[in-house]
DNA sequence: TTCAGATGCGCAAACGTTTGCGTTACTTAT
DNA sequence: ATAAGTAACGCAAACGTTTGCGCATCTGAA
């Protein structure tokens, strides 16, 4: 059977509440007794009970994770992975641990029997839900990514309409005159972002009189691919996508491939991300790069100042983004 | 504050055993008081402590993922992603949470202070730690993927061995004579299953005195570009290259292209995963097919009968792998 | 009409911790 | 020498559930 706290009491001839005060580096117990508690704590392998704890202390010591769109869309999406591991940089000696919803039922579930001291919320869309929820019972939690600046919740954000600015402004001075955009849904505020970058960049260069092309699917690789297929099919075909995303735009490396379509040479791609691929792909991809090791840094560091309750001032953080230009552009000539 | 059960057995002026087994749809209370009772917690919001829950209950609803390679080779690897689909596929509306642990420490707290109810546990290797532990306790667990047979525990793990087997007699039998082995380490018990298959079938070709190079590295993109620049260094060059996974493949295809050399016209490569970018790829990847979601569904299974005390077989379950050929390998000819 | 068995419900103990408070023994200042 | 203070420890309550048991009340069969 498991060691309780007060196997170990006895055996010591002590109190529980000794042992407990020992253990936890509480005041009120000598040097001496308290070496002798801890040595035998550790020769009988004792752990306290997770459960007994959270109970009395109402913290629970992990953190939630709440990604809307699924497991999978999660685990394949390089960016969680870059985030991830900015978080895990401030979080993982503090002894804390993840645990992962990705329903808004268990999302709810977190935050409302304790599951959690705080979350750190992903990948948020227009009407997802529970958030207002959250946003009223003062729970600590931080958004990260693109999402509705109007909520009244501590964000970090990439400056994605300036990435995306950056990147058609890119295409348009090497001389592109038709460009097209493969967006994410319009229900990301991502998307969006990325359409008014799109359209702005295209009136400045007077663009958008020759050609205008916006369609939207979703963040993944499949799309990409479906998405030119469409567009190699027009008669009308642009010389440079941009895309919302960099598995997009590996969709649409394959999509040139599959039809002989050379890459920079026949068709300029610029990707959005910087995923680590990015450069692993022939040619490398032009994209706009995101700090997302560094946004999840600064989540984790506003999620715990949170649960320690010393800053509850409304944190707002907005990242830059840059674009960095690989071999997947080439210039434009008539 | 957070309504208790007290707070509805008082408003409805009854008792909390009452209110707990109306909740729980345990027996003991009729219909219309239970009728009363529900639409009560559903007014006013109430959801149970999960503390003092687990801590009466003996059991956490939710299940522990242990990946003792870092937080970012986990999220960075599409294995897991798949493995995880198929995970969810009979975990998710059984409404357990997954809690996540990248550390042996985090793993130890998990299974010894009654965080989680049962444990997968990912990518094992040599030497890592407190598996023994777990295994004596008799706790609820599944390994999945290759690890030490001899391990007494259930575990779901794909034929890698054979797997490696077929690729490189598919090389061999396309012509090849000089094939390379970029592994993975070789404390992971897939590298030495690859590396012994590798040698076998060189040795059945007769291959093996004309040319024979395997080495080690790790499970990433990175080491597939430094491998592959080393062997492209060589004055004795390979003409196909064998990876023990996809991503140590998609290394090489960067290898290549910054050489100017063309795949699969100057060098072939097969990779092992069939990972979902493999078909991104240009030119897409001939691969092994890893069947991971069905070896996630498995897993889970056996890991919720474990829960339920049911069988307390150990269950081994060997999975199938395939070679699907693509667009990667050419015949080679003098 | 009576009695055995259901049925519906409440009391209180239990789960394994933490912690406020009281008690004792020991120190230091007066 | 006495008073006041402090340090070390134990008692017992509390955290919010679940559940074994006992007590009524009700049912239907003898």
């Amino acid at each position: 059977m498991k060691v309780k706290i007060i196997d170990l009491a006895k055996s010591l001839g002590t109190s529980t509440s000794t042992v407990s005060r020992a253990l936890n580096d509480a005041p009120g117990v000598s040097e001496e007794l308290r070496a002798k508690i801890v040595k035998a704590a550790r020769d009988m392998g004792y752990m306290p009970d997770q459960g007994a704890r959270n109970l009395v202390k109402r913290t629970t010591g992990n953190i939630g994770l709440y990604v809307p769109r699924g497991l999978f869309f999660v685990m394949s999406n390089p960016f969680f992975a870059q985030v991830l591991l900015g978080i895990s940089d401030v979080i993982d000696d503090m002894g804390y641990n993840y645990i992962l919803s990705t329903s808004p039922l268990q999302h709810r579930k977190m935050f409302r029997t304790n599951l959690v001291d705080g979350i750190i919320m992903f990948a948020l869309r227009l009407g997802d839900p529970y958030i207002r929820e959250l946003e009223e019972g003062g729970f600590p939690s931080v958004i990260v990514g693109s999402y509705n600046p109007s909520v009244d919740m501590p964000a970090v954000r990439p400056d994605d309409y300036q990435g995306m600015y950056a990147a058609v402004n890119h295409l348009a001075e090497m001389g592109h005159k038709k460009i097209a955009l493969l967006n994410g849904p319009l229900s990301s505020f991502k998307s969006v972002a990325c359409l008014d970058a799109y359209r702005r960049s295209l009136m400045e260069h007077e663009l958008d009189d020759i050609y205008e092309k916006a369609v939207s699917g979703e963040f993944v690789a499949e799309w990409g691919l479906e998405g030119a297929n469409a567009l190699f099919n027009e008669k009308d075909r642009p010389s440079a996508i941009a895309c919302a995303n960099d598995l997009i735009a590996m969709g649409v490396y394959r999509a040139a491939h599959e039809r002989g379509l050379k890459i920079p040479d026949d068709i300029s791609v610029v990707g959005f991300g910087d995923f680590p691929s990015a450069v692993y792909l022939s040619p490398s991809l032009t994209t706009v790069h995101t700090p997302m090791r560094e946004m999840g840094y600064e989540a984790a560091k506003v999620l715990v100042e949170k649960m320690k309750g010393t800053s509850s001032v409304e944190h707002k953080a907005l990242f830059q983004t840059s674009l960095v230009v690989r071999e997947s552009v080439r210039r434009y000539e008539e």
